[in-house]
DNA sequence: AGCTGCATGTAACCTGTTACATGATTAT
DNA sequence: ATAATCATGTAACAGGTTACATGCAGCT
């Protein structure tokens, strides 16, 4: 199995949903389109590890609602033990930083601001769920809580984007430097 | 062209060199194996925005330098100006700190504590590499050199890891928090 | 009238990884 | 001896994106 389905047995082993809505609980985790996921959810099935109940609905279309099985759990239970691979990263943020000299600085700094600002908005965002996650239940403090883990990454993200936004302005430091204020 | 190729460019903007070479440049920007590589510069120099030189060796494989044409410059330069895309990020380790509360305490602290070390093996490395490139030449530190973008992102590499050292050992803070010493 | 959310699926395509292929030199 | 470095290429496969396909409910 690939780390996709293991993502997947990791919603949910917390609680089971539609295909539709664990999408969104992976997006933190592991992005997939639905494209990749809706196929991937009946190999699963065929394979014991997930089981769905078929949900007739009237005001929307149906739905199954997929519930991870015992086989599965296990087989999420022995991946977790194993170490991690390397993480991937890919942005192309980072070609345009590394080939700024080729700018003026004006287009510099706007590259750069700009990046600021979408962290920005992105932080402000978590907070607000890192905040609602505070607040309705108290003891997902504990390692032990499905809670935990969302948590956790929640606040890891934060972290970083906020260390990023320093980066940018240490960045934007070394522009006046080099340019001498006009 | 795709992203890789945009990359490639702007590895050879700064100077020539063999397909090899290309590769270990491209590590820290957008890294590729050499088989995805090497079609890609067959592909570019068809098209006209790379060209190369044979050069035969005897004690070494021949090899071929590639460098970038007028053509590839422009093209280059013109996709700088455009608004980065959004960012991927892929990492087994999320998957399994958000699966944390299906383990023992144990296992838990192990992951954090590997992560640190790897993150910490890292962070040495670039250390010596940002050392040894504010030593080699001074004034890297403008935005027109050359050399600006790789010290730039060797610095942004070692913020957000240390970021996430400290990060982890909030984590670690939790689990103490949660499982009163023993 | 048109957009967003819910809801699932397939097909074509592009991107990226692993494996196959070769071979000399240099360092451990 | 054996591994690493230099050096380039192809083939098969797995992973991921974009586009095609459908359709109702509720909001603006």
């Amino acid at each position: 199995m690939n780390t996709l389905g293991y993502a997947i047995l990791s919603v949910f082993s917390r609680k089971p949903c539609s295909g539709y809505q664990l999408a969104s609980s992976l997006e933190v985790l592991w992005p997939a389109r639905h494209s990749q996921i809706y196929p991937l959810l009946t190999k699963m099935e065929k394979r014991g590890l997930l089981e769905y109940e078929h949900i007739e609905q009237t005001s929307r279309p149906n739905k199954k609602i997929y519930s991870i099985t015992d086989k599965g759990m296990e087989t999420l239970r022995s991946w977790i033990n194993e170490s991690p691979n390397d993480r991937i990263k890919r942005d192309e943020f980072l070609i345009k930083v590394y080939s700024i000299w080729l700018t003026d600085a004006d287009r510099a700094r706007e590259l750069i601001e700009d990046r600021i600002s979408k962290l920005k908005e992105k932080v402000a965002l978590r907070e607000t769920k890192i905040e609602e996650a505070a607040t309705e239940e108290k003891e997902h403090l504990t390692i032990s809580s499905k809670h935990f883990g969302r948590y956790a990454l929640l606040n890891r993200s934060n972290f970083l984007d906020k260390e990023e936004i320093s980066w940018c302005n240490w960045v934007l430091g070394l522009f006046e430097d080099s340019q001498p204020t006009q």
